[in-house]
RNA sequence: GGGGUCUUAGCUCAGCUGGGAGAGCAUCUGCCUUACAAGCAGAGGGUCAUAGGUUCGAGCCCUAUAGGCCCCACCA
């Protein structure tokens, strides 16, 4: 900060000047270092499929106001940052990108396409790094990590291999959702439901050997070129008598069995099920256990394949209407119903997924999932806020295998080697030599990749170096807090916990922070389809980093979803400027200055009651930061700092700057004052506003390197002065009763008046007494009187009643008698009804009783505090009453 | 079908373990007072969704109800 100071707070002249100055310094590199207690978290990492946006800017801001507050604390903190390749969003991105060229990515072929994709990795990783730098996070970036990178390569295939060995990966054959446009198998969690209109088409199978038909509902027609049994449920007495018997397929002319199974719900549809093992997950169920025939009719585009006869060659939805035509043609639709059902999506694509039969690799999760489930249940393992506890144990008991195997080309590839002659394969670090089974010496690697969430399971210590015993492993390991959106619970979370234990040993984490999403101003979600999104970048070169963080961490429930819209970064903006401008006034005055501490015993009422109150400030924010209650700890600094430094203690002060010259030892008192309370204060909002703060601090505290490696402040008992908190608080409430009196009676402000201030409270008074020539510009006052008896002052002035305090404003001309009696009713009638409210409560014996005698106690001082408030107003209106 | 969550000032939301309802924005009234008009001072504005219950005491805990949002689930 140089001499001239600008009025305004600008943003943009320092965020990148001293960001690069916390990078030079190392400020953000932690190494393990025994001496020190370590606090470690890992950002999710971005996927390198686009830039970022506001939900990033939330997820990052969090997780820098933690390792900012910790590091503060004394911690080692390290926050490593990264990337994650994404696979199939990446590969679908890439895919549309050379489409847009003219080019099929199989021209390319794997390497080619590989090639390619390792480019816009490149690309975009570096402008994720550039926007996370804007938004001021202080990560650890020589640890930068990607999901592929060589060291997370090296974890995936030791994983693999562990797992493999252990018998918890196998490879089989099972139904799973194919996305027939990635073409690519999906884990469960890839899949989203959405409830779709469709139809239900009832179509009548005839029954072999009876002249009956067997009425069946589907919603899918054209499954049932693969359909190889109807099913009705055991104890419908409907179909008892023909359980057994076979039914003929229309259009396919095929003879399939009619079977008796628990899954058919008998209330449901026709209570007759088509069964299709092939295309259906319950159907498939069914299929093994009656040992049916899985007839596949679909290709991997979900074109029926040469299975379905003449419909062969026909998309799924053509041959569906084809079907349809023909069913009802020939007489075998009954009706059409309109119903509307669940259909699976493709979550990165929104293609409507197909249930096949494929040979993919897949997780055992049972035991796995055991302690993941125990982690929540000893306490090793917490949600703030808690209530996600239940969907992450909810989704871990119902868990069932996970799909692992991917059919697409950008990822990590299975590590599993085919031997050319027997077609064997051998799961292995590097390609076998000979085949253990023939003795043959050529391989092939499975063409797989791996879904991408494998590796992401194993960020918290593939980024510290496992599978090696790394120092920063065992010194950084485990982390200790993972911040994420509740969306990605299931996919992520989850799996690094249950990963943690098996190769580990260890929760990867003891908290998980989760937050909710930022939506538009409208509530809707933010996306590219609507168009409502909100580059952070844009908001942080239009307000500032600061303002946009503080906005984020403002005015939101933990595991809420938040509103985001500019008046809100406005006012955030706004706060920056006032903290700027604060501290100019401040830098303005010390300049020069040769501030030494003063004895306590020198320090006003007013420096006492300040720096009391940053101290308690100091307690409050520590708690809630630990509790992390980000949002209430920032509320707290705010309050503090506009409301109680900002708008009465630097008003207070301007008096003994003013007067520096009469009094340089008081004038040192208050600017000493000034500058260790905003000191303070600058260090706990530093978490939250990086920037403003640390420009300010680096002017105001020169001879210290950095705010940013600074001592976060601690409670201290010495610094608790009540008894000029307590006077402050009288001080406060007689100066808001003068402007609210002025203000009402419409007071020209160049209009200074007397003020009497009278109460019985003899220490009151000589408090107040040194306090006379701060407030006087605060109350607009001529002469300020002080004392414990009414003297000097007329009966034409305004009374204004404060707790134990009357004041006098002689206001001559201005007072109308009858005006000041009907204001000094309502006074009264508000006190009497105060009153009566108290004497109620304490009346009641079960109250007196039962409550905590500090709240009775409590109760007991308001009623008498509104009782003497009475007797001060009654008093006053029997001096008013001109009898 | 199961679970979660929300309903508080005109708007957006806080309100920690139950002890006299808060903020920001907006509105109204004065102020360019030598840090700040991105500001200062003052004001108005709420049956805390509804109905019960627990309690000396409920915005907060319990049970229903209504409406909104979200997640999970194999009802063809």
């Amino acid at each position: 900060m140089g001499k001239e100071l600008a009025k305004t707070y600008n943003p943009k002249e320092i965020e990148e000047k001293l960001y690069e100055r916390w990078c030079e310094n190392k400020y953000f590199h932690a190494k393990a270092d025994r001496s020190k207690k370590p606090f470690t978290t890992v950002m999710p990492p971005p996927n390198i499929t686009g830039k970022l946006h506001m939900g990033h800017a939330l997820d990052n801001t969090l997780q820098d106001i933690l390792i900012r507050y910790k590091r503060m604390e004394g911690y080692n903190a390290l926050w490593i940052p990264g990337t994650d390749h994404a696979a199939i969003s990446t590969e679908v991105k890439v895919t549309n990108q050379l489409k847009e060229e003219g080019i099929d990515k199989k021209e390319l072929g794997r390497e080619g396409f590989l090639e390619r994709t390792w480019q816009w990795k490149e690309e975009y990783a570096g402008a994720i790094e550039n926007q996370l730098k804007k938004l001021g996070i202080s990560c650890d970036w020589d640890r930068e990590r990607f999901t592929m990178d060589e060291g997370c390569s090296k974890a995936v295939e030791e994983v693999f291999i562990r797992l493999y060995e252990k018998g918890y990966i196998y490879k089989g054959s099972r139904i799973i959702n194919w996305c027939p446009v990635c073409k690519t198998s999906l884990s469960d969690a890839e899949v989203e439901h959405e409830e779709q209109d469709g139809f239900f088409w009832h179509i009548k199978y005839p029954v072999v050997g009876t002249d009956r038909f067997l009425e069946i509902a589907t919603t899918r027609p054209e499954t049932m070129l693969g359909d190889t049994a109807i099913a009705v449920h055991p104890d419908d007495e409907r179909y008892k008598d023909i359980v057994g018997k076979t039914a003929v397929l229309p259009l396919v002319n095929r003879e399939i069995p009619i079977v008796a199974d628990y899954y058919v719900d008998k209330e449901f549809g026709t209570g007759a099920v088509k069964i299709t093992p092939a295309h259906d997950p319950n159907d498939f169920e069914v299929g093994k256990r009656h040992s049916l025939e899985e007839i596949n009719v679909m290709n991997d585009d979900a074109t029926i394949n040469q299975k379905g006869g003449k419909y062969a060659g026909m998309g799924r939805y053509e041959a569906r209407k084809a079907i349809v035509e023909d069913l009802e043609a020939q007489g075998y639709l009954v009706k059409i119903e309109p119903h509307s059902h669940n259909v699976g999506t493709h979550d990165r694509c929104t293609t409507t997924v197909e249930p096949l039969i494929k040979q993919q690799w897949f997780v055992k999760m049972e035991e796995l999932a055991k302690p993941a489930i125990n982690a929540l249940k000893t306490g090793e393992l917490k949600f703030v806020p808690e209530r996600f506890d239940k969907i992450y144990l909810h989704w871990l008991e119902n868990i069932k295998d996970w799909c692992i195997s991917r059919q697409i080309w950008w990822g990590h590839r299975i590590p599993a080697y085919y031997c050319d002659e027997c077609k064997q394969f051998v799961v292995a670090r590097e390609m076998p030599d000979t085949c253990p089974y023939c003795g043959g010496t050529h391989f092939t690697q499975d063409e797989d990749t791996l879904d991408t969430w494998f590796s992401s399971a194993l960020w918290p210590f593939s980024t510290l170096g496992w599978p090696d015993k790394t120092e920063d492993l065992d010194y950084f390991y485990p982390t200790d807090v993972l911040v994420t959106g509740y969306d990605i619970i299931f996919f992520w979370v989850i799996r690094m916990v249950f990963s943690g234990y098996e190769h580990t040993g260890k929760s990867p984490f003891h908290t998980v922070l989760i937050h909710g999403l930022v939506r538009d101003s409208q509530g809707r979600k933010m996306s590219k389809s609507l168009g409502n999104g909100i580059d952070p970048l844009e908001v942080i070169d239009q307000y500032g980093s600061d303002a946009l963080r503080l906005t984020l961490v403002t005015g939101n429930a933990p595991g809420n979803d938040m509103r985001f819209y500019h008046e809100r970064v406005e006012s955030s903006r706004n706060f920056a400027n006032k903290v700027w401008n604060a501290s100019r006034f401040i830098l303005m005055n010390i300049e020069n200055e040769q501030l030494t501490q003063p004895d306590v015993s020198t320090l006003t009422e007013a420096d006492k009651w300040i720096l009391s109150k940053v101290n308690t400030l100091a307690k409050d924010v520590t708690e809630n930061m630990d509790k992390f209650e980000l949002g209430i700890a920032v509320q707290k600094v705010y309050d503090f700092i506009w409301d109680e430094f900002c708008d009465w203690y630097i008003e207070i002060a301007k008096y003994r700057i003013y007067h520096k010259e009469e009094d340089p030892q008081a004038a040192n008192c208050a600017l000493w004052t000034l500058k260790t309370v905003l000191g303070q204060a600058l260090k706990m909002l530093h978490p939250f506003m990086p920037f403003v703060t640390e420009e300010i601090y680096s002017a105001l505290v020169p001879e210290e390197e950095s705010l940013m490696i600074s001592k976060w402040p601690v409670y201290n008992p010495e610094w608790n002065f009540a008894s000029s908190e307590n006077l402050m608080d009288h001080m406060k409430e007689v100066i808001r009763g003068i402007r609210n009196i002025r203000a009402e009676m419409n007071v020209e402000n160049s209009r200074k008046t007397k003020v009497f201030i009278i109460s019985e409270d003899q220490g009151l008074c000589s408090g107040m007494e040194t306090l006379t020539d701060f407030v006087k510009p605060l109350m607009n006052a001529a002469e300020i009187f002080i004392s414990t008896r009414k003297e000097g002052v007329g009966e034409d002035a305004v009374s204004i009643v404060v707790p134990e305090i009357t004041v006098y404003l002689p206001l001559e001309d201005l007072v109308d008698f009858r005006q000041e009696m009907e204001r000094l009713k309502k006074e009264e009638e508000k006190l009497k009804k105060e009153i009566s409210r108290a004497e109620g409560m304490l009346a009641n014996e079960r109250f007196i009783s039962k409550a905590p005698e500090a709240k009775v106690q409590e109760e007991r001082e308001k009623l008498e505090k509104y009782a003497q408030m009475l007797k001060q107003v009654q008093e006053r209106m029997t001096g008013l009453n001109p009898s």
